[in-house]
DNA sequence: TTATAACTTCTACAAATGTAGTAGGATTCT
DNA sequence: AGAATCCTACTACATTTGTAGAAGTTATAA
């Protein structure tokens, strides 16, 4: 399952909260995105038939949930990246994020730590 | 700088080699890709508007070599992802490549060595 | 019980993407 | 030189994506 753009911010909102009628989506989304409430509304069907999103009415007004877990539409985004510029491989994908040194000193920050606590529980078995 | 998929393709083969010929790319793109040798010429005349090629004439063939290095369009692309699905932070996303996909010991092992070398020289500046 | 407001479904439309065909100039083989 | 190739610059066209307006429906408030 590939979102678009668009599409992600409307299921990063999703799943925030859910469920969820399309004004409450237009309502939550990000500050700098304003869109209209038929963007939204033409964003949703398109998730819908998509299968992405499930629909369910309460009386005239449609209620929103999302029909795949954040987790997996990640899984799916990362693949799709590793295979477009990693060769497929996640290895040098982690490699590069770990050794690239544009990342700004915040970023890299993170980095490291989600390292660290990794390593840090690493007792526990795959 | 954001590529498309099929100007991943391309530019993955260009980086493997360069300068290139528009028919060596052809050439060397992955057997499951059939493009015709317009379709290439064709995303090689938008990269080069985007700036992401340069081109050259010899005679009246055209050789082109990459603009943008692959780290930079590497890094631009998990700039993207991680604004996209993990609110744009790099911290999530690398947690998520830890856990989701298990490393195998070997993979972590080269994860912690790149992340110690790092450590290492990190004059601590910029 | 109307006027309002809130929803819904359709339709629209430009820009971006994927994919390629055509026509004509340059190169080379015979 | 003429034919067979190869390359280039244009043009084309279906889909997908981003954004939204219009018109019809239903719930709501005066």
């Amino acid at each position: 399952m590939k979102l678009t753009d668009a599409e992600w911010q409307i299921m990063n909102v999703l799943w925030e909260r859910h469920p969820a009628t399309a004004r409450g989506i237009v309502e939550r989304l990000p500050e700098d995105i304003k869109w209209a409430y038929t963007t939204v509304k033409t964003m949703l069907s398109r998730l819908t038939e998509k299968g992405a999103v499930a629909q369910d009415k309460n009386g005239n007004t449609s209620i929103y949930s999302p029909k795949i877990t954040r987790k997996t539409a990640r899984r799916s985004a990362l693949v799709s990246l590793a295979n477009q510029a990693f060769d497929g491989a996640f290895g040098p994908l982690m490699h590069f994020l770990i050794e690239d040194k544009k990342l700004s000193p915040r970023q890299r920050k993170e980095v490291i730590k989600a390292l660290a606590e990794e390593e840090k529980k690493k007792g526990g078995r795959k």
